[in-house]
This record gives structure tokens, sequence and C-alpha cells, in this order.
DNA sequence: ACTCAATGTAAGGTATTGCTTACGGTAAGT
DNA sequence: ACTTACCGTAAGCAATACCTTACATTGAGT
């Protein structure tokens, strides 16, 4: 099952940045990093976990490459929660429907 | 935003076992230590980031304490996902139609 | 009041992770 | 062929995270 990498990915802060940044449009890697507190490499590392997550996809143009979100690969996860989401919930208002859902 | 906790706290195995060991049903955390391969006070730990994540709820019932999921507190992760699997796939899909989404 | 059961918290150790600097490889332009 | 631009990877380091053991607390039962 993918989700759980894609959870795992995910849940860094910076990685996450470096996703969000990809909603965009495709970048490149100078690109992204020139909006980030980190370095390039870095980036470089983030994007490589992202692409083993199947959460992007990458594309050689001149020396550069070019990333972009790969949305198929956020199914899992999506599917994973949205089981989560229709069972709990259901078994939530089971239990108490007057409940208040904040904090 | 909440759903950068929920990402970080289901990112762990361990805690996502505790999570989804309680989709059968509230259960104390004794109960739900049994089925895992970490100690008790692991397991409250876990129980612990969980709540703080709002992601279960719980209730004291003599000296147990019972748990379960709090289904409200996924909602801001599924809106992010799902605000990304919109955009990103419309993005995607306008910029290749007939992509194999496998890996 | 005493004992037992169930849990939360603190402290310490180990492994993992994310970042930086340094380096090597590849493609474009002259 | 040389230089420049862009990128991935390796090595090393500091911070974080998870787990365990030990201890304190609270409620039920006698």
């Amino acid at each position: 099952m993918a989700y759980e990498k894609a959870l795992a990915v995910l849940a860094d802060p910076t990685r996450r940045a470096v996703f969000e940044r990809l909603r965009e449009g495709p970048r490149s890697v100078a690109e992204i990093a020139s909006g980030l507190p980190v370095s390039r490499p870095a980036v470089s590392q983030h994007l490589k976990a992202l692409k083993d997550a199947d959460l992007v996809r990458d594309e050689a143009r001149g020396t550069a490459r070019i990333y972009r979100i790969h949305a198929p690969g956020l199914r899992d996860l999506r599917d994973w929660l949205d089981g989560f989401w229709d069972e709990a919930l259901t078994r939530f208002k089971d239990y108490a429907e007057g409940d208040d859902d904040g904090g």
C-alpha cells in the first residue's frame, strides 16, 4: 500500500513546501529552491523522496530537470483516508449524534 | 491548519497502527497495547499525540480510559488532500491526457 | 485503610532524519 | 574544446523521534 509512503513523505514541512510549490505548476529544481530557506541539494533530496513515493514526476529539459505533481500518486492516500472517514464517521454518529466537532 | 499535525501524527507506523486499531471500536490503552509489539507507555505516548492532533478522544471509565476515533479531526486533512487532488489532477489532465498512472 | 488494576509522565538511550558542504556528471553556447 | 549552468549524490553533523524502564496517580473492591 502506497499511502504509508505518501504519509511519511508529506509529513515533513519542508518537503511539503516543495510539494505545494509545484501546485503552481511545473518548476525546475533551482526555481523551487529559490523560494525556500534550504539549499538546493536539500530540495533535490526532498524531490527524490517525493518521486520515490510517486507523488512527483520529472522530465529533462536541457540541463534542467522539470518536476511536476503526479496526482494519481495521491490516490491511495485519498482512498485510505476516505475509508477511514466513512467508517469512522458512521461509527461516530452512531455513538454520539450531538457532539461538537471543534476543539 | 490542522492537516499539518495530522500528517505528522499519522506518518509513524506504530501510531498509525494504534489509530487503525481504534477503527474496530473504542478500546482501553491496555487493549490497544496488547495487540502491538511495543510497551504500554509507548502506546500512551502515541495516544497523547493522536489526541493532541484531535484525531482521538478519550473518556474515563473507572481507572481505565477508553479511546475512540474522532472522525471530524480528519476533516482538515481530507479537505487539504481534496483540494490538492482536484487542482493537481485538473492540471495533470490538461498536461497529459494519456499518461499511465502506474509506477 | 489497604491492595490491585489501569494509566500518565519523566529520564535516558538509540536510531533516524534533515541539512550543509564538497564533488562529479551532463547539456548548452561560443 | 572550453566554459558555464544545472543537477544528483556522498559524507558528516546536529536535531528530532521513538522506545524502554522506573515512578507517581487515581479509582474500584474488600
